[in-house]
RNA sequence: GGAGAGGUGGCUGAGUGGUCGAAAGCGCUCCCCUGCUAAGGGAGUAAGGGUUAAAAGCCCUUCGAGGGUUCGAAUCCCUCCCUCUCCGCCA
């Protein structure tokens, strides 16, 4: 959520802003008025109160008889035109408030302007980590072959895009979840969170995937719990409405958890494999910092989990998102994206965004030093890494012309010091 | 799931219709005093919003949430949520 100050007070700057990211100014002009119409009310409305509150208590005053008969009746009539303006003003608050949730992030001003995708930049890229004297398989072949990884049964047991890993494949996931919480939380100083996969509402709308982008949940309805779409909704809301000491920021979580998500979006785009699932493992990167420190802490945290793809020995890339690519909360993002030689293609596998105060505003999320005044904290997380993703990077990186994969030497530790990974 | 108790400021906790944004204590901040330390004395100590160029000031809201009664609600009534204790069940 932006400020409504900003908006009151420099329109043109939003509405030059938020056109980069595709919202049309007619969109700012109406939570403009709508602020205008409802600050009008809040003044009406707060003036009788302060008048009623007089008055009830002169009444309190007085001795029972005629006088306070015709006292009470004066206010009775007060409150009920209280009453009305009172409904109204309820009415353009929350047309106010949902429109406000429903306006993006200002972008950066370090993100480089364009309309889609084709204008992200490459900021670097990795050299490829191996060089294959053979035709390198696609994962859903490796992983079939080598009984690690059963699309039937997943698809038998729940659906399309459900995939059952087995054996040695379930092992290698959670060999790379393992490895990845232990770097983060011993090594870059990350403390480790295991949160619910199961919130409110209210997280959803706090972290910004309500109330624009409910289709893409799993909700339990009978309950109205939502299943959670990436462990950035728990971590984040872990300190809604707090006030945290500035002294302890920057504060640093890592957390592994499942994400669910429904895809409708995506319907049709990447169904082989187990690049896009309703289910997939996660270990997420979640800061919380002052808004001064967020622009170096964001490049921290994109390092942190650059450093886990350089370890795995993958070959990686990084984009940055242009104005027109930005998701609905960031205000600047970084993909880090890893070769897949089996498919042919760069998969994202983790976005590092700032969200500066966005967040933190829906979330009401503040910090303080000493005395002063509470401000609003800036959140920024980022995958490190998703799961599925890093597990086809891997076996498509680390095949062996016989179809087994090599296992990479940073998760040996993780799998019984074993070397390989071949059918059997 | 059954029975009971309860949700008040950073914490403990008083408060059953008005002068209560809320006693008292603890904690915290500042000042004074005591040659250090301990002790003592005094003052202060919520958040959000409106008005304002801004501040001060003034005003409004908030005693788990929502609704109701009333001239007036922390206090009375209703609904919901949550916490605790005991029992049942269960990884």
């Amino acid at each position: 959520m932006l400020d409504i100050r900003l908006l009151r007070e420099q329109p043109g700057f939003v509405k030059e802003k938020l056109a980069l990211v595709g919202c049309p100014a007619a969109e700012v002009q109406a939570v403009i008025d709508a602020d205008a119409r409802r600050r009008e009310l809040i003044a009406a409305v707060e003036s009788m109160r302060a008048e009623r509150k007089r008055s009830s208590k002169s009444i309190g005053a007085m001795k029972p008889g005629e006088e306070m008969e015709v006292a009470k009746a004066a206010v009775r009539a007060l409150g009920e035109r209280m009453a009305s303006a009172e409904k109204e003003l309820a009415t353009v608050e929350a047309e106010f408030q949902a429109m406000m949730l429903e306006l993006p992030n200002i972008p950066h001003d370090d993100v480089p302007p364009g309309p889609d995708d084709s204008a992200n930049v490459v900021l670097r890229s990795g050299e490829p980590s191996r060089e294959f004297d053979f035709d390198p398989k696609p994962h859903w072949e490796l992983g079939e072959e080598l009984g690690i990884i059963d699309f039937a049964r997943g698809v038998k047991i729940s659906g399309t895009r459900f995939y059952v890993l087995k054996g040695d494949g379930a092992r290698l996931q959670r060999a790379l979840i393992t490895f990845m919480l232990e770097v983060h939380s011993s090594e870059h100083g990350y403390t480790e969170i295991y949160p619910p996969a199961m919130v409110r509402a209210e997280c959803l709308v706090g972290t910004g995937n309500l109330p624009k982008f409910g289709d893409m949940l799993y909700r339990d309805a009978e309950e109205d719990y939502y299943f959670v779409p990436t462990a950035e909704v728990p971590v984040t809301n872990l300190y809604r409405d707090e006030i945290l000491d500035a002294a302890t920021l920057p504060v640093k979580h890592v957390a592994y958890t499942p994400c669910f998500r429904r895809e409708k979006m995506s319907a049709g785009r990447d169904v082989r494999g187990i690049k896009r699932g309703h289910q997939f493992d996660k270990v997420e990167l979640v800061k919380f910092t002052k808004p001064e420190e967020s622009d170096a802490e964001l490049l921290k945290l994109l390092a942190d989990a650059e450093d886990i793809a350089a370890r795995l020995g993958l070959q990686s890339r990084i984009v940055q998102m242009c104005t027109g690519d930005l998701s609905f909360t960031a205000a600047i993002k970084y993909d880090i994206e890893l070769w897949a030689p089996g498919c042919r293609e760069w998969l994202e596998v983790s976005s590092c965004s700032n969200f500066r105060d966005f967040q933190a505003r829906r979330a009401n999320i503040r910090f303080r030093h000493g005395k002063d005044r509470p401000q609003l904290c800036h959140t920024l997380n980022g995958s490190g890494l998703a799961l599925p993703r890093v597990m086809i990077a891997v076996l498509e990186t680390y095949q062996c012309a016989d179809g087994s994969i090599e296992i990479p030497e940073a998760l040996r530790p993780y799998m019984g010091g074993r070397e390989r990974i071949a059918k059997g």
